[in-house]
RNA sequence: GCGCCCGUAGCUCAGUGGAUAGAGCAGGUGCCUUCUAAGCACUUGGUCGCAGGUUCGAUCCCUGCCGGGCGCACCA
């Protein structure tokens, strides 16, 4: 018995509990079921009496007591238990926890999916780094977070596209165009342009696309520079994250909505509205109406539409593209964005509410030799995804960023990472599954298999470390729907890590395979479904985060 | 000054109002003629920043304070 289906035999028991008239309350359509972390405490603990004493007026523990009768005699469940202030332990059949194993077998791939999110259609824009330089480790941690994020609301059903917007027009790609055409010149880079090796690179790759180039006027050969540099750095942003492995539905150009017109629209569709304003020569939002602490110019007094306007448009064209739902993911120094981006929603006459989510998410700071590297674009002295995932891999280096909650700033010790020990928890994780696969494949020599789903005695599960690690594995659905809806991948990090743990003691107290002359058992094949279905739930969780699950290590 | 985030073991960090607050690393003691010891068992280590409040119950919610980070443009 899984504790979804648990959970709906508690709720038909309060129902029925009600329907007799022992109990008047309002039946809730949902019951907490958790995994008590005191084994002593049965399977599954439900706080579900101390939930209804207020609503009905009586004491948790005789809610809890005239329940767990009830519950008691439910299949699949072995007894029941009140317990402190009034939870309800329960403790499965045997059989009824070993299905467990069969269930994640079987669904495969699938195992923990569900469709809470069916039908929404989700934009997450994530990344979204300037071309103007190459992807820092700072937007390595969106990249990593962001799509583990959007594999999580699939997970749950949703259709979600990733989006990067591309800043590809204003006065940045001017100064980096400058900048590109200084260092091609041989002239000193403008006091405010970019600096950094790759500048060089960059500037070099354009000359030799464009013959002549140097010999052409400054200002047409500007306009080159940036546009061709542009080009070069988005190429270059792509295929660094297409190597990382987070691929982007749409590359989203900020310049199209300029040239389309949309800001004009945009600005016109926002007037029609009532909330634009003018004085002092430019034009104004008044997202004060909404929540914002100051009102926001669209157009400025030179004529120049801002980068407000732009997220304008480029808002409005994501719902006019049919997404239902606007998911924004920034990184902390973005986070004065989130008011004026709510009162443009509003003012659109949007909801913000539904229409808009923003996730803030605090910065990655490097320490190196116990020091704090500041990180600067400008001065060229910046940490790159090459040079995290050079020193540590792909896969360390995703799970190691995807682990932590976007909530907590985090500091990455470059000696640490670079050094390549197991003081990182992908390897604790990586190699249960290794292992796993090790005794796969010995069993395969042997001639076990699995067999038939019907042909599993899965009552043979009785040991204590059995049936740990077919609670958490049942735990897996529940642990991928509550992370997809607190945007929080890292949970499932922290579950693998656990569920990793569990299936190291299991493995440590439960002899799998047959040894020298003996038999394989009813139990042999039981405890192989066990491995398959650990594998498979591993597999499924570094799914999720976009890391490998080796088969050998 | 205002806004957002953080403060939990020596370190890095989990913990969606519930039972005795957890993991990894670091320190200590054990376990490999047996399926991967990149593992396991035991052990050391806590005023959950401080003070109030709400609640049957607070690490979690509210208020104030202390400490740290990041923002507060007719920049992008």
């Amino acid at each position: 018995m899984t504790p979804e289906q648990l959970r709906d035999v508690v709720r038909t028991v309060v129902a029925a509990a009600v329907g007799r008239g022992a109990l008047t309350v309002e039946v809730p359509d949902d019951v907490v079921i958790e995994r008590p972390k005191n084994r002593a405490h049965g399977d599954y603990a439900t706080n579900v009496a101390l939930r209804l004493a207020k609503a009905a007026g009586r004491p948790p523990r005789e809610i809890a007591g005239l329940l767990a009768t009830d519950l008691a005699a439910q299949p699949g469940i072995a007894s029941v238990d009140v317990a402190g202030p009034g939870f309800l332990n329960i403790t499965l059949a045997q059989g009824a926890l070993g299905q467990i194993a069969v269930r994640a077998v079987t669904a495969g791939a699938t195992y923990g999916r569900t469709d809470v999110l069916a039908g929404q259609k989700l934009n997450l824009e994530f990344v979204s780094a300037n071309p103007t330089g190459p992807v820092t480790l700072g937007s390595t941690r969106w990249a990593a977070v962001g799509d583990a994020l959007a594999r999580l609301l699939e997970a749950s059903g949703a259709d979600v596209s990733r989006e990067y917007y591309v800043n590809d027009a204003g006065a940045q790609i001017e100064r980096f165009g400058r900048s590109l055409q200084a260092v091609a010149l041989g002239r000193p880079v403008p006091e405010d342009g970019y600096q950094g090796d790759y500048v060089e690179t960059v500037a070099q790759q354009v000359v030799a696309e464009v013959p002549g180039l140097l010999e052409q006027p400054e200002e047409e050969q500007l306009a080159v520079f940036a546009e061709r540099g542009v080009g070069a750095m988005v190429a270059d942003i792509r295929s660094t994250l297409d190597g990382f492995g987070v691929h982007f539905d749409t590359f989203f150009s900020e310049r199209t909505l300029h040239e389309s017109g949309a800001l004009e629209k945009a600005v016109a569709t926002l007037r029609e509205q009532g909330h634009v304003f003018e004085t002092e020569g430019a034009v104004w939002l008044r997202t004060t109406d909404f929540g914002d602490d100051k009102d926001r110019v669209l157009v400025k007094a030179d004529g120049e539409p801002t980068y407000f306007a732009a997220d304008c448009a480029y808002y409005l064209d994501k719902r006019a593209r049919g997404f239902d739902r606007v998911v924004i993911l920034l990184g902390a120094d973005h986070s004065g964005y989130v008011g004026r981006y709510k009162a443009l929603v509003a003012a659109a006459g949007d909801d913000p509410a539904t229409h808009l989510e923003i996730q803030i998410g605090q910065l990655v700071n490097l320490v190196r030799n116990g020091e704090q590297v500041r990180m600067s674009k400008r001065k060229g002295n910046f940490v790159l995804l090459t040079d995290l995932v050079d020193a540590v891999g792909n896969d360390a280096a995703r799970y190691a960023l995807a682990r932590a909650s976007v909530d907590q700033q985090i500091d990455i010790d470059a000696d640490l990472w670079s050094r390549q020990t197991n003081d990182n928890p992908v390897f604790y994780v990586q190699y249960a599954h290794a292992r796993i696969s090790s005794v796969l494949r010995n069993a395969a020599d042997l001639g076990l298999s699995l067999g038939e789903a019907d042909g599993v005695d899965v009552t043979q599960l009785a040991h204590e470390r059995e049936s740990d690690l077919l609670r958490a594995i049942g735990e897996f659905p529940r642990v991928l729907t509550a992370a997809a809806e607190l945007r929080a991948p890292h949970r499932v990090a922290r579950y693998l890590e656990e569920l990793a743990g569990t299936y190291h003691r299991f493995y440590d107290s439960c002899r799998v395979l047959p040894r020298g002359d003996e038999e394989a058992t009813a139990l042999t094949t039981a405890r192989l479904w066990l491995c398959a279905a650990t594998a498979q739930v591993l597999r499924n969780g570094l799914d999720v985060l976009g890391v490998t699950a080796p088969e050998r290590m």
